[in-house]
DNA sequence: AACTATTTATAAGA
DNA sequence: TTCTTATAAATAGTT
């Protein structure tokens, strides 16, 4: 899905990492979003980093 | 990323949406499980379908 | 933060 | 409804 086949293990690089977490986290958000709007469905989403920041969203989100 | 584009909207057909419930509830329930594991933090996610049925996953689950 | 080459997810179809 | 395939979308590495 990028310019290269990427193993599922944790990324030893932490600036890597932490662009990687950016960009994944966002796109599990959008990915929540639109099942809750495509099936009429209440999605959650609760992500916490190693370093203990909170993510969250909900369809009931604005 | 399919065979058309398709507007973020409630999928009309029923069957349409059964089947798009499916694939795309477990491709975020999979896009969860690779977010927590290449970036080690923890992940939850939460379905409940307008049937009211419940699914769920977390980085803590087998 | 933007940009693409590429992989991956998935809408239709079989 | 399980499998296939064409195509849209996500994103890894780069700039």
């Amino acid at each position: 899905m990028g310019r290269r086949k990427v193993e599922i293990k944790r990324i030893e690089k932490k600036s890597s990492r932490q662009v990687t977490f950016s960009k994944r986290r966002n796109g599990l958000i959008e990915k929540a979003r639109q099942l809750s709007i495509l099936c009429e469905s209440s999605v959650a989403v609760l992500v916490v980093s190693a370093s203990g920041k909170l993510y969250d969203s909900s369809s009931g989100d604005k």
